[in-house]
DNA sequence: TGCAAAATAGCACGACCGTTCGTTTTATTC
DNA sequence: GAATAAAACGAACGGTCGTGCTATTTTGCA
């Protein structure tokens, strides 16, 4: 019983010429369809049985790609963030840094957003569901929060830096103003339903930038720009 | 099988005269106890079972109290409901109405949120929840979420309307971005446990009424206030 | 104190859940 | 083609769920 068992047969490691794209390809529909799933019915509504169904699989040929209910689940926050990355953040990242780039990535989010209103978000409901549920799925959705919210954040500084927002603003500050207008517009366009709420979200961000923007103040600096610290442009 | 059968005993209406409370007094922990629950892991989260175990009852015992289990979601809606409109909308009721009143409402929501980010909020995860999941829970919440933003709302023309906010505002506009700063209230301090977060929350509705307030404006209301058509005060 | 009604318990049901296991089918390599 | 590994299946298990039925206990009033 202590003992630990020997293998008859000495394990051989998995060639590695193999391609083997049948798998992945199968489990990259699991996948897709899991997400669909899930950003409709939530990441705790994913059921094995009911992605069988959508798949036309067996549920043990679905959960054979997993090994796990978690696992599957992960897999789909990794798969939304990938997604969330290619959407809104990389063509943002095309922009110049300082408030050009800060626009686009407000912009693109609310594209994403505006289209969940009737897919639903995976960082928002995500965050109801596991905000006192600790492990693993928590923990790769928190990462991925926190690394666009951490994107958002950069940009503003940037801003400031590039003295395109006044030198006295908290960045964390207006980063939770920008927030807070994306999550009503979730709230109240798509649960309540009502009408407006994208101009809304729309109107909000001018008006932040309104009140934290450099237009009245003349363009120096008051803090050394990166671009300068860089020298260069 | 098409005859509808008849009672064999006539049914008596039950006795009007009866008091019977201890049915009521039961019923009222265990909503208290589903309450508890409820904010916690959600609505739909609610099971018979784990009520029973908390209450100290059978399954059937907790059950017989509603019926079913969606007659106890809608039971434990309604009381939040009136927890919070006790906490929330009442005491800040007291306030002259305008500014005052406003400035009590989103205080006192303050208060409880700050309090929810330890047990949850259930306009936020019922929100999540039945954002596309028609029946009578969705509408209950819904109803209820309605009459306290309506209450906002109501309090924000209040508030021009005596002159104490710009005349050309959208009132829906502020109550919007009220809304937005208790969202990421409780998104970032609930879930990705971010401190400072309630300061913000502050901080951001302070940079709303400087925005919209009619601090530097003369004291002559643009339009009729509501004292004045009233000719009261 | 007796009695009817209300409240609660006990039990079983069908459905669905995630997971395991042995088998069968399919895909890849020789 | 055969050989072999990967992939998918099908049935079953133990568990929890909401709910329906029937007893039993408790309650409140005559």
């Amino acid at each position: 019983m202590s003992v630990t068992p020997l293998p008859l047969k000495p394990q051989r490691p998995p060639r590695e010429g193999r391609v083997l794209q049948k798998g992945q390809q199968t489990k990259a529909a699991i996948v897709e369809a899991a997400l669909g799933l899930a950003t409709q019915i939530g990441i705790e509504g994913l059921s094995i049985g009911a992605l069988a169904e959508v798949t036309q699989m067996s549920k043990s040929g679905v959960f054979a790609h997993f090994g796990s209910r978690e696992e599957l689940q992960i897999s789909v926050v990794r798969e939304y963030h990938r997604r969330f990355e290619d959407e809104v953040f990389y063509p943002a990242m095309r922009e110049p840094r300082g408030l050009p780039r800060l626009r686009a990535l407000f912009r693109h989010w609310m594209n994403r957003t505006s289209l969940e209103i009737d897919s639903g978000c995976l960082y928002i409901s995500g965050a109801v569901e596991f905000d006192d549920r600790p492990g693993p799925v928590r923990d790769a959705l928190m990462g991925s929060v926190k690394s666009w919210l951490g994107a958002m954040h950069r940009a503003v500084v940037q801003a400031r830096e590039e003295g395109q927002l006044r030198a006295d603003i908290d960045e964390h500050q207006l980063a939770f103003e920008i927030h807070g207008l994306i999550l009503a517009l979730h709230y109240e366009a798509r649960f309540l339903k009502n009408p407006g709420s994208l101009a809304r979200a729309n109107a909000g961000f001018d008006h932040i930038l309104k009140l934290y923007g450099a237009h009245e103040l003349p363009a120096r600096p008051a803090k050394p720009t990166r671009s300068s610290r860089h020298a260069k442009e």
